[in-house]
Parts: C-alpha cells; structure tokens; sequence
DNA sequence: GAAATTCGCTAAACCGATTTAGCATCCCTG
DNA sequence: CAGGGATGCTAAATCGGTTTAGCGAATTTC
C-alpha cells in the first residue's frame, strides 16, 4: 500500500484513528501496550504523517521562514548566509521543522512577504536579518501577531527575542589591538548607515579614539560594494596624510581595498594595516592575508532557530541570548606602522 | 474579521461554498456576474487561501524543492547558487510556488530528504543540481515518482527532464582563445571527477588538443578547494617545462592559483595566462582581473522552474532545454605568451 | 413540441490528520 | 458494596478548502 493514513494503521490495529493519532503523537489516551503495537504498525507500514492534514489539523505547519531583502549579485559571495542557513538548519531539524527561504529586493517586498506567509498559514514564525534603525518590519510582524526572532540586533523595545553578538566590543578590540600596534591613525570604511550594526560599529570607534589617544578615526559609510569600497580607499589613500590602519565592515570591501593599496604601491601591512570585519575564504585567498574578525555564524544560526522555537511554543517569551564573542584572526595584513 | 475562509464568503455572497471555490479558481460552475460578486467580495474582506486546507484538497502543495549536498563551508563564497536561488524565484513566484531549500552533508542524505518529503507531501517536484556520473539519485527519483528537474546535466536514459548549459562547447571556446593567443602548452585543473561536467570538460580539452596543435593539455582533477587548486597550480609551475596558460574549473580555483603564481614570482598573464570556467565579483576583485566564463545562473534557474512547473503539470513531459551559451569575459589575466 | 443537452448552482462527500465528548470498565475508597 | 474517579478507548466533529453527484430551469435539437 502506497501512503498509509492513520486510517490504515488504525484498521490494521483494530482501534479507532482518535487512538492512532494519541499513540503516535505521544499523548496521554492509550495503554503502554497499545501504543507500543500501534508504533509498531506505523513503523512497518512506514507511515509518515501529512504535512497538509496536520497543519490544518493541529494549526501549525512546522515550517518556518526567512527572508533576505538584498539583491541577489551581492549575496553570493557572502558566506554569511550559507553559514546562517546551515546553522538555522541544523537548530531546525532537530524538531522536525522545515525552512522557507526567500530573496526579495527590498524590505516592502520582504513585509509584504509576511503578510502572505501569515494570511496562508505557511510559516510558524520567521527570522529577521540585517536590522535598519527604525525598522520597519518589527511594528509589521506585532501587528500581524507572527512570532519572530532578529538575529543581530535588539528586537525593538522588549517586542521581538533576538539572538546578538556584541558588535560594539568586537569592534573595540579591533581598534584597541591596532593602537597597541602603534596605530594612531585609524579610518573606518563602514557599511550601510541605516544597519544597527553599521551605527554600534561607527559609535565604538568614536568613543575608543580619545582612549586610546587616536588623532583621527574617520568612518565613513558606503553601500557594501566592493566598488564603493575601492572608492572610499582611494579617497583614503590620496589624503596628504594618510591613515596608517585601515577597519573594513566586510570582507568583500577589505579585498577591493588591499587592491587599491597595490594599485597605488601603498604596501600592505608595511605602510598600510588592513583588518576585515568578517571572515570568510576571501580574506585567506589573498596576498597577503587578510586579518580578520571571525564569528561563528552557524552557532548564530543554531540558537536563533532554538530561540525561534521557543516564542512559537509560547508567544509571550522575550529572549535576549547573547551569542559567543567574535575574535579577531590575526593574519599577514597588519604590522606596527612604518615609523613616521 | 480576521482570517476569512470560504464560507464567510459563500454566506456574504448568498452562494455555497462549492460556488465561491469554482469562482477564485476560475474554473467553469458559475455565471460570469456571479464570479466577479464573488471574487470582489474575496477582495474586500481580502481573503487568502490557507495553504494546507488547500493543499488537502487538492492534494498539491505548491511547493517545490531544492537540495543542496555540499558543505556549507564552501557554499557561501560562491555566487552560482544565490543566483540560481534568485532565478528559481523569479520562475516559480509568478505561479505563487514556493521553495524549500536544505543544505546537506552528502547525498545519501540528500536521497533521505526526498523520501521525507515525498512520504509527508511537503513539496511537488525538486530540483537536482551536481549532478554525478552514476547518479543515484536519478533511480531514487523515479522510484517516489517525484516529479523533477536536472539542472546542468541531462536527467539518465530519457528518464528525467533537464535544462542544460553546452559545457563541451564553453571548454571549447576557452581553449581554442587561448590557442589563438599562441599557447601550446595548456594545462587545466579541474574539479570533482565524478560529476558529470568535469568529465565533459576534460573530454572537449582533450578531444580539441590534436586539433589546435597542442603539445601538451593535461586535465588535474582536484575537489574543488582552493587548497587543492593552489597545490595543483604549485606542481604545475613547479615543472620543468611549464604550462603557458592554465583554466581552471572555478573561479575560486583560479583566484588560488593566481596566488600560487605570484608567489612564485610568475607574472599574469606575462608568464601565465589564467582563465576561470566560472564568473564572479571574485575574478573582478583581483588584481588582474581574471578572464573568466560568465553563464547566466540567474536564467538558467528561471528556465529549471519552469520546466519543473510543467512536469509537475504533466509528469509524462520530459523536456531537455538548452540554456543560452556562456560567453568568455576577456580581463586582464589573458595574453599571448612569452616568445620562448 | 417532446426529448436531449447545457448552464448555474447546491448539497454533501472527501482529503488526513487532531481534538472533544462520551461511554464502558476497572480500581479505589469509605 | 455503592459512589467516585481514573483509565482506555470510540465516535464524531473539526480544520478550510476541492470535487463530485445531482437538480431545476433554460436552451437547443429533431
């Protein structure tokens, strides 16, 4: 018989379905040796439940989504994702739930999303990623009473859980291992002003630059790109006095500024440092090698599916789970600056 | 009222509920005034249908699946699969179809997810990728009578539909470039010598060497990994007679080996010419540039969902469409070689 | 102009699970 | 040994759609 239904085991049992579906759902209903038989036709019938019956039955579909509001040309080469992905994967199918996974253009689109997904049932709950300052999607998802869990950020105030890694602290001990290096000259090639992590990043190296007596510490902002990366180097670079370390908010944006360097004979790590914030197989490519911050993305994803879990199972909770510290992979690109 | 089901909108309509199901289905049953009362009162009090009452129904889930047998590690740096993503998308959301993807650590596991998903109705048709010489999967397919498509490879014995990119020719037009540029020596390292497009791209190299009067066209098969491709490209260099231009099966691949001869003190494309069979922001990183083969991964996943679309539709359809050409993006790791 | 066909719709069955109400039976209690 | 409460199970309702059988009225056919 192909697809057996519960029908089928409770025939084949001599009991009724209610019987089949309390043996099988491990609730209280059935004696230990009825249930014991009833598992045991189940398993020789080889009987897996409909997604679509229970979802209707039960009201939950076990699935839940996320969305990814970038354009595709700059996702792939960002092993972020790919890592977040497994790590949500893996945190996921330990419960036996599934993931939909979905790249739009824009955060309307990514609402509009929601809007969808919650109308038909399709997911539980959904992840959030890439928080902008005043974001829109927190006050969409409350408002359509879907359970949520932001990776990366605060969820608002006290609205959403979250899973976060500190920002702030690895950005200081970016900055602080460079001074020790004997950097006093420090740029900050930032990300996109409106990401929550751009703004803790660009806050840690104002307020660390009196401390650590820097005598400048510009950040400047771009979109991400490797093109305004390069841009942004070049501008650095052509100052009459130069910075001597240089903090990238991507890894993508550090390799096109290592080639800026080249480009204009600035010798890296002798008249140049150069320091990702974020690693991936990109900044071990490279000559020389780039140093880097690593995170342990997938251990970020695991938690956030768990914690997601969680406010499905019960609405009300708010976790804050801070995940472990990122360290900073010391690699080829940094040295104490040229004596000036 | 939240949530709206068909029998509200059956009541507000003064219809049944089988009238309103023909009338958002736009299926014979009604008359056309009918319809249109119905499918505005469904507007107005914005009704959608919930997916797993449907798909009960209906017994289809307007779902399609991907699975991906690779480790996330090496996932991420490469754009192919964020484009294919993309592309899958733009085919399957203008038939309201979503997607699951799941990454996974080998094929066995891959061939597990099909049988889960197939037993518990959670999708309609899945996507292969890397497809292999002896593929299980194929067999597998069949046996669940999954409806599916082969993306970059032809799917067995007339027995799965496939949309394909012609690698033979792309090699071929590489090779016969580089020849033209006046290299005789040309040596490739290649990826994983199981799936099925190395085997064709080691085959155009060598049945196209005789031809354009190559002395030498080796074919290294390596796993794909930029350790390998830098160990690959290091034994090549390390020769005594060495190759004057090496293409490599992905871009990756090449951005190691570039690596490996600049560390060497080989010029590119002075001493070497490099060319990538995979194009990225990875070879535009570099410095130089790499001339690389640009496929169009975005289209191509478009084309593989709809094809999907009508397999699932009529699953005795076995259609084989051929993708457009890859073209070769000409930078600046490419040039004639040295007068020797 | 009677018979056959089409049209527009309703009522009810159905998809495969979960969940609730209720009914024996058995055990404990006083 | 009657009353009360678990225990183990059944029957039926339910979730929100789709699909089929059938019915009366209008239209076509010969």
């Amino acid at each position: 018989m192909a697809r057996p239904t519960i029908s089928d085991i409770a025939d084949r049992a001599g009991v009724s379905k209610g019987a089949v579906s309390f043996a099988l759902n491990g609730r209280p209903g059935v004696s230990d040796a009825t249930r014991a038989r009833i598992l045991q036709i189940a398993e020789q019938m080889s009987w897996r439940p409909h997604s679509a019956a229970r979802a209707l039955g039960a009201s939950r579909v076990d699935s839940v989504g996320l969305v990814i509001a970038r354009p595709a040309r700059t996702l792939g080469v960002e092993p972020f994702f790919a890592h977040l992905l497994s790590g949500l994967q893996s945190g996921l199918s330990a419960h036996a739930i599934s993931l939909q996974l979905l790249i739009v253009e824009d955060t309307a689109a990514e609402i509009e999303v929601y809007r969808r997904w919650s109308s038909e049932h399709r997911v539980d709950g959904v992840i959030l990623v890439d928080l902008t300052v005043k974001d829109p999607r927190i006050e969409a998802l409350r408002e359509l009473e879907l359970p949520a869990v932001v990776i990366g950020g605060r969820g608002g105030k006290g609205a959403l859980a979250s899973v976060w890694a500190d920002d702030r602290d690895a950005m200081l001990s970016i900055v602080e291992y460079l001074a020790a290096l004997g950097h006093r000259r420090i740029a900050h090639v930032a990300g996109t002003p409106n990401f929550q992590h751009t703004q803790r990043r660009i806050r840690a190296v104002r307020d660390a630059a009196p401390r650590l007596g820097l005598i400048d510490a510009p950040s400047l902002t771009t979109d991400f790109s490797d093109a305004e990366g390069a841009a942004t180097t070049r501008k650095l670079l052509s100052q009459a006095v130069r910075p001597t370390a240089i903090v990238y908010d991507s890894d993508v944006m550090a390799v096109a500024g290592l080639g800026v360097a080249m480009e204009m004979g600035v010798s890296v790590p002798g008249d140049l440092s150069i320091v990702a914030f974020d690693d991936s197989i990109l900044t071990q490519l490279m000559h020389p090698a780039l140093t880097a911050l690593s995170r342990d993305t997938f251990e970020f994803g695991r938690q956030a599916a768990e914690v997601l879990l969680e406010v499905i199972a019960d609405p009300a909770t708010v976790v804050n789970k801070r995940t472990a510290d990122p360290v900073l992979t010391v690699r080829e690109s940094t040295a104490p600056p040229a004596s000036s």
